[in-house]
DNA sequence: TACGTTTATCGTCGATTGACGAAATAAAAT
DNA sequence: ATTTTATTTCGTCAATCGACGATAAACGTA
């Protein structure tokens, strides 16, 4: 069961044959309760300051950081540097295979 | 962050507000290629006997049991007894429930 | 330059996962 | 009733996860 880690050409994959490997990375990111709320959270809000995003959870700072870092890795969100702060947002390429992948099952 | 482990009652949950916790729950079992591709072949399919399911992976028995056991957990699939074998089948209410919090995203 | 603010990374720890072979279980066939 | 067949469960082990606090890094500002 060779391992994938990442989605490096999400774009590429869509229109394409149902792919289990891309389907179990985004499920796997998308498999704690924490971060599935930081999801919807983008989604509804358009974006989120990090920090805005950290007090709506009773977890540390460093842990809704990495959940973030989680999803960033599967590329389902994506962060922008603005001063000192960073401004995440939803990647919408994704979260529409998420949903093309899904409609395929 | 409280722990769901199953879906005790997925057609009950259908039809109101999206449950980050279902969601969550449903991601983590498909969170595995293996897993993914089980579903998978159950769905085109339609069902298969266990032993069928197993040779199509370069792993062991048990660890094919295993998964189906987490599937069967997420109440993606049910199982059940034919002859000594098992014949496992889709849920397809969790199936559309999952399709229907995906399309609430 | 030095400081404060914000966020990411590191190190640690206990819990969970994924894999396997071995043993146990359940039903069918002899 | 014993054996065979099919599958689950158990025990083990290394690897990964999830959480935290502490530290580091990046940036704006005094």
């Amino acid at each position: 069961m060779n391992k994938v880690k990442c989605l490096p050409a999400v774009k590429k994959a869509r229109r394409t044959e149902f792919s289990a490997d891309d389907f179990a990375v985004i499920c796997k990111a998308l498999g704690h309760p924490a971060r599935v709320r930081l999801l919807k959270i983008l989604i509804d809000k358009g974006a989120c300051i990090s920090g805005d995003l950290a007090e709506e959870f009773s977890l540390a700072q460093s842990t809704v950081s990495e959940h973030l870092r989680i999803l960033k890795e599967a590329s389902l969100i994506q962060g922008t540097i603005d001063g000192p702060k960073r401004c995440y947002c939803v990647n919408p390429d994704t979260l529409d295979y998420l949903k093309e992948l899904v409609g395929r099952l």
